[in-house]
DNA sequence: TCCGATTGTTGTATAGCATTACAATCCGAA
DNA sequence: TTCGGATTGTAATGCTATACAACAATCGGA
């Protein structure tokens, strides 16, 4: 994941089949075939969210701050998938941006209980709008019947009981 | 995503489901459902090589290499989708291992021929075949004819032109 | 009441990239 | 034939996103 910078950067792996290059086994490989697929999915994030310093972890804390407020600092790492410290870089990132605040617990001193500014909220709308349309017309590029039946192709290989954080990259 | 140690180490995000959580239209969204099972597969490919220190950039150049001798380092770069300078990375990282040497090229003092050693290949033998071995078991959580389906799916939304080059961590 | 667990925080480290700059080399056009 | 622009590998530097360990404050149950 690597690897957005802020507002503007270099993008997730983009990659252009060499002419010329054998590239033997590697297409029959499940796991390649998912890698590209998902990072033509990842340009297209970056596409849609350009100039906002969004990542898809920024993204999804968003959405779950949004849909769960006064959830904990280490609650929100859990969901993302990611160390406690590192849930505070992004909550900090947020906080700084005006997204989110911090609020003291009644009954928990030591936890705080995070929530959505008005800033926020209407980021998250934005947001939501915006990613939505873009997975839309990248989801277009199947017809409907079977892009129903990929999802569940793709659920059934993710198992239960795993979500992605759609983590990776970025300032 | 993110972030294997060289020998052991934390995985690439895996990431479970948190109870009680509302994760709002995260579901819906087709870069998530492919960034879920995408995670799925890489754990799989860190299972699959775990202790010989691989990653997945690492296992490309192994195999394209193996298929491409005399390739150049910037070559390798493009067909990896990363700067020459991280070209130059791995291909140390090969050569120190005694998986790959440089050999001058005759009508180009500029480029090395990138070639693998015999122990290069015996690895990349072992390598093959062991992330085949995962893979298949992984791709086995579909029927057969379904797994056919998915492969023709996942190629059409990666559009043509672009192959992913399996990449994200690792020492 | 005390002690182990939890929480946020800080400090430190690492992998994996990118960008920039540079010298050596190549190559085509004048 | 030479000369200037392009290409190649390399080194230096920096940044992002993570992890881990240690800490003080707090909580909660025995």
């Amino acid at each position: 994941m690597t690897h957005l910078r802020s507002s503007r950067g270099p993008r997730p792996g983009s990659i252009a089949r060499v002419p010329g290059i054998d590239y033997n086994g590697l297409d029959s490989l499940l796991g390649y075939a998912l890698r590209r697929a998902q990072i033509a999915a990842f340009e297209d994030f970056y596409r849609a969210t350009a100039g906002l310093g969004i990542t898809p972890p920024r993204f999804t804390a968003l959405v779950i701050l949004g849909a769960n407020p006064g959830l904990s600092q280490t609650a929100l790492g859990q969901v993302l998938g990611i160390a406690r410290s590192g849930a505070m870089l992004i909550t900090d990132w947020l906080v700084s941006r005006g997204f989110a605040e911090r609020r003291a617990r009644p009954n928990d001193g030591r936890a705080w209980g995070l929530h959505l500014t008005r800033r926020g909220e209407r980021m998250l709308e934005e947001l939501k709008r915006k990613v939505r349309a873009h997975d839309g017309r990248f989801a277009a590029r199947l017809p409907a019947a079977e892009r129903r039946t990929l999802f569940r192709l793709l659920d059934r290989l993710a198992g239960r009981g795993t979500l992605a954080s759609h983590q990776t990259r970025k300032s």
